[in-house]
DNA sequence: ATGAAAGCGCTAACAG
DNA sequence: CTGTTAGCGCTTTCAT
C-alpha cells in the first residue's frame, strides 16, 4: 500500500497535477478554481488519505517547517523545561522541533550543528558551547535564521535571548551580605562560557559594593562535564579546606547545586545552621528538599517564548536587525539562608 | 552562496553525476572506479564543502536516518533521561531523533503521530497514550518500524519494551508490609493506561498474599494531566480523610510523588514518623530530599538501549517476530519508611 | 570503468 | 479557470 500522491488524485479527479496542488495548498480561491472542483479534490484527498510528501516539498521549496534546537543536556531541569516550552510555542506556529544534546562535547557539538544544517532546518535555537563559534559564524554568513539562548558570543552579531547573569549574581550576593554573610564561597564551573564569567563578575561587584575583601581562595572552579559522582567528590574536595571559615556558598548552576547538596550532606554540614546556601536555577529538589533552597530563578517560559518568536520573525524575514533580549531573574526566598547578626 | 551539489563536483572533476554519486556514497571500490578518480572526487567534495541534500536523498531512497520519539513530557525526569539515552544510542548508529511531547493530550497525540509519519521517519519509539491506538494500529498495518515503550496495548501485536509493573508494585507493597505496615494508601492516577492498571494489580496481590484486607478507600485515583499546583491540592484533599488512620503511602509515579511530598509538607505530616512513603521512579528530589525516599527505580538506560536496538533491527529488517521485552526494576532502600513493630 | 537518462513528488512559471 | 512543462538533487538501471 503506497502513499497516495498528488498524481493519484489528479488521475481520479480527471484534472491536472497543478490543479490538485493548488487546491491542497489552500490557494484555490485566489487561483479561481471552481468551487465544485475544489470540493471534489478535497474530498478525494481525504478519502484517499493524502498527505504531501515532505521530501518532495522540501526539495522544491527549501522549507521544512522544522527548527533545530541544541542544548547541553535535554535531561537537565533547565533545558528540559526550556525544550518543552519551545516545542509548545513552535507547535502553535506550525513548526516542529528537532532536539539535540551537545553534551558539552566539543566534537559532538560541531557534528550536531553540521547535521542539522544538512537536514535543512528552517532555523536554529542554540545554547552554544565555545567550540561552536566557527560553525555558528559560518551559519550567520550563510544567512541561516538563528537565535542563541542562555549565552552568546561577545563579538558576534546575532540574535540572542539571555538573562542578566551579572545582575542576577549580584543580587544573590547582595542578599547574602544583607543577611550578615561575609565570607561567601562562589562555587562555579571552570569554563570560559560567558554566562559563567558574568556570574563571577556579579559576585565580584557585590563584594566590592559592600566593601568586602576579594579572596581568591573563596572562588572554587570545578571542571566542566563531570559525571554526577565525580562532581560530588570534587565539590567535597574543594569545600574541605574552607569549610570551617565560611558563612555561605553560592552555587552558580543547577547541576552544581544538586551535587553540592549531596556533598554537603556527605560532609555533614548543615544548611543553614553551619552554612547558608543559595543556588542559580530552580527545580523540584530546591523547591521541596530540606531545607527549601533560596534560589535565583530563571524565567524559563519567557526565554523560550522570546526565542521562538524571534526566530520565526527571522525566518519570515520580518526582522531588520539583530535582537538582543535580556530578561530579568527573580530571587526566591526560602529557607537555606540564615541571618547572622 | 548556494550549497554545492553533486553536479558542481561532477562539472569540476570532468566526470558524470553517476561517478560522483558512487564515490561519495563509498561504493567506489565495488564499482571499480579508478583510485585516482576516487581521490580526486573526494578531495573536491571536501574542498567544495559538499554535503548531500537530504531531501533529494530522501525523495529518492525513502530513507531519512531519523527516528521519531513521542513521550508524555520531555521535561519530566523519567522521559527526559530516557530521551537523552535514546538520542545517544541512536546517534551511535547513525540516526538522529525527533522528539515530541504528547502532553497526554488526546488530540495532540494523534496529530503528532500523523506529523511524524508525514515527515517519514524511518521508525518510531512511542510511549503511547490510549487515544493513539487507532493511529498506531494503522502504522503497524502499513509496516512502519515501531516500538512501544513504558506501556503497550494488550491486544496489539507489536514490539514493546517495558518494566514488570505488577511485580515492581508488588515488591514495593511487600517491602512495606514486611516493615510492619498494614494500612497502605495507593496514590495513583485515574487512567486506563496499562502500566497504572498493573501497578494497581501488584498492590492488590501484595495485600492478598499477606492476608491484608482490601479497602476501596485506600486507593486514591487522581485525574491525569493536572498542573502541579492543582495536583498538590487534589492530593491534599484525598489524604485528609484518611490521614490519621494510615501507615504508609505508595505513590505510583514521579509526578505524583513530587507533588505528594509537597502535599504532605503542607499538611505537616512527617515522613516517616507519621507516615511511611515509597515512590515509583527515582529523581534528584527523592535521592537527596529530606528524608531520602525509598523508591522503585526503573532501569532507564536499559529501557532506552533496548528500544533503540529493537527498532533499528526492525528498520534493517533483521527481525522476524515481535519482541516483548520486560525489564526488572530495583527497590532502592533509603529513609522514608520506618519499621513498625 | 564510466556515462546518459529516467524518475522520486511537488511547485511555479508560463501558456492557453 | 486549468493544463503543460521544467526542474529541485539524487540514485539507479542500462548502455557503452
Amino acid at each position: 500500500m503506497k502513499k497516495t500522491s498528488i498524481k493519484d488524485i489528479a488521475l481520479r479527479a480527471g484534472v491536472s497535477l497543478t490543479t490538485v496542488s493548488i487546491v491542497v495548498n489552500g490557494r484555490a480561491k485566489q487561483m479561481n478554481i471552481s468551487e465544485s472542483m475544489t470540493l471534489k479534490i478535497l474530498d478525494l484527498a481525504k478519502e484517499m488519505n493524502y498527505t504531501p510528501n515532505q521530501f518532495a516539498k522540501g526539495l522544491r521549496t527549501g522549507k521544512t517547517n522544522t527548527i533545530g534546537l541544541i542544548v547541553d543536556d535535554i535531561s537537565n531541569y533547565f533545558f528540559g523545561n526550556l525544550a518543552k516550552i519551545i516545542e509548545e510555542e513552535a507547535d502553535k506556529l506550525g513548526y516542529t522541533v528537532m532536539f539535540c544534546s551537545s553534551e558539552n562535547d566539543e566534537g559532538k557539538s560541531r557534528n550536531l550543528l553540521n547535521m542539522l544544517v544538512d537536514k535543512q532546518m528552517d532555523g536554529y535555537i542554540i545554547a552554544p558551547t565555545l567550540s561552536m563559534l566557527p560553525e555558528i559564524s559560518k551559519m550567520i554568513k550563510m544567512n541561516k535564521p538563528l537565535v542563541l539562548i542562555d549565552r552568546f558570543y561577545e563579538h558576534l552579531e546575532t540574535n540572542y535571548v539571555i538573562i542578566d547573569n551579572a545582575n542576577a549574581s549580584f543580587e544573590g550576593v547582595e542578599y547574602l551580605i544583607k543577611k550578615g554573610h561575609k565570607r561567601i564561597v562562589l562555587l562555579t564551573n571552570d569554563t570560559e562560557q560567558l554566562q559563567m564569567q558574568q556570574r563571577l563578575e556579579g559576585y565580584k561587584k557585590g563584594l566590592e559594593q559592600y566593601n568586602l575583601p576579594w579572596e581568591e581562595s573563596l572562588v572554587k572552579k570545578i571542571p566542566f562535564g563531570m559525571s554526577k559522582s565525580k562532581l560530588v567528590k570534587e565539590i567535597k574536595k574543594n569545600l574541605k579546606d574552607v569549610e570551617a571559615k565560611i558563612d555561605a556558598i553560592f552555587f552558580t548552576s543547577n547541576n552544581l547545586g544538586i551535587s553540592g547538596l549531596e556533598a554537603l550532606r556527605d560532609l555533614d554540614i548543615k544548611i543553614p545552621e553551619d552554612v547558608s546556601v543559595i543556588c542559580f536555577d530552580d527545580n523540584d529538589l530546591f523547591r521541596l528538599g530540606m531545607p527549601r533552597m533560596t534560589v535565583i530563578s530563571q524565567p524559563i517560559k519567557a526565554l523560550a517564548k522570546k526565542a521562538v518568536k524571534t526566530l520565526i520573525k527571522q525566518i519570515n524575514q520580518e526582522q531588520n536587525k539583530e535582537e538582543h533580549i535580556v530578561l530579568p531573574t527573580s530571587l526566591i526566598e526560602r529557607a537555606s539562608v540564615r541571618t547572622i547578626s
